[in-house]
DNA sequence: TAAAAAATCGAGCGTTCGCTCTATATTGAC
DNA sequence: GTCAATATAGAGCGAACGCTCGATTTTTTA
């Protein structure tokens, strides 16, 4: 599997995606037309990510996101009850979508391994970037049970890692040093690096698919070179 | 090295954070007197990282901050020219604190390996926990000047790791399958995630040398195991 | 194509914001 | 204890905020 052999099967159009959005929140938008909402939703999303990338959504005033997304104010609030919902939206759709996905992809019985479960996150955090990017940055300013439900994607996957983990402990084609939980804990901050940093990557022409590789050798085998590898011989 | 050596070397107490926070800034606080402006700097700080770690800084108002830290709104102002000037003596300081302890740490003789500077970068961000969180959550606000600057402990640390790992190659300690610059940008954000996720491991009773030893055990030997290792023979 | 329904507009509301400024309180030198 | 100098208080300023609502435009229906 690949970025672009990913693509194909699992990413949306805009249009796909918007339609996904409102068909998940039709009964608290006022606008009945649905090629309408979808196109309309689709500007506000968008520049609210713009907005809250180079600010931060609290910093964002409506009036801005008036302006970047061309609707009007009395506009804006035919598809949002309050700013605060807004970013409920995003959230929650971004946890729906991603957990739809993972659950695609793991069903398929060929990928149910470390390397397929880190590459579909990277990969969807790569053509959601400002999705994700948004959702880690805002998700503290949500409340207890908000944080909940918009992390319950998170949970899955580091489920999914733990799970593939321990099987492969199991196999002893893992090292048992450190516990699945843990190493599960720290995969994860490697697929954010991903979206969080992404301009990093780009400078350096470093491709989706190399850094994915590079997670994995860096997640499998370490830095140690195969030169010392026998001072580990002993701890067993 | 261990956490509480650590401290006991270059961890300042509170009095002589703000001691120094207030020296670096002395031109800019018309408070003169030492004793009082240490106190209330000491105030303000720690009510901007707990008003802005719950809400954000730009959801926090300066009447807020007032009450939080018991000075009137006149009282702030003597000691700030406005909120954004807040946001930037907390990166400015951390970024001088951070540098001049590397800088520290890393003369000595036997602390330039590996271990050492991703040790002290944990332990830095250990009981500078909010002010690491802050700047990492707050860094998009700034301008591209402000950021350039605010990032120079960033850069100092991303350099030395790069330099222990080349040494390490060169030595054939460490392999070469991945470039130094790749593992040093694979390595920071396990060191981020200690203090963006503290509550995580504070709940699973993790302690902090127990978090640097699993870092450490994943950076240097990743995942496979010893009894699959001889696959890796073959690369060579 | 006329009437009804749906969607959009933007000036304006009350509120809160960042910030100032004068009056008051506190401090330190003699 | 007195008097400058220093530090703090908090009401009040204009601006900007989130949000509303009657007027208007666009779309659908028949």
């Amino acid at each position: 599997m690949d970025y672009q052999s990913f693509c194909q099967k699992y990413q949306p159009t805009n249009q796909q995606l918007y339609t996904e959005f409102y068909q998940l929140f039709k009964k608290k938008f006022s606008v009945k037309n649905e090629r309408i909402a979808v196109e309309k939703l689709s500007r506000i999303i968008a520049a609210t990510f713009k907005l809250s990338a180079s600010q931060s959504f609290a910093n964002m005033s409506l009036r801005q996101l008036s302006n970047e997304s061309g609707l009007s104010m009395g506009g804006l609030y035919a598809y949002i009850q309050n700013k605060r919902q807004l970013a409920l939206y995003i959230h929650e759709f971004l946890s729906h979508f991603v957990i739809k996905t993972i659950n695609q992809v793991t069903n398929e019985k060929e990928c149910n391994t470390l390397e397929c479960i880190i590459k579909t996150h990277i990969y969807l955090s790569e053509f959601l970037q400002p999705w994700f990017f948004f959702a880690f940055m805002e998700s503290k300013n949500l409340s207890r049970d908000e944080k909940k439900a918009a992390i319950q994607s998170d949970l899955l996957m580091e489920n999914k890692l733990i799970k593939v983990i321990k099987l492969g402990q199991d196999e002893e084609v893992y090292s048992t040093i450190l516990k699945a939980e843990t190493v599960a804990s720290l995969t994860k901050p490697l697929l954010s690096e991903w979206y969080l940093k992404r301009w990093k990557y780009k400078k350096r022409d470093m491709s989706i698919d190399m850094y994915c590789t590079a997670v994995m050798i860096f997640i499998e085998r370490g830095l140690t070179s195969p030169h010392s590898l026998s001072k580990f011989e002993n701890h067993e």
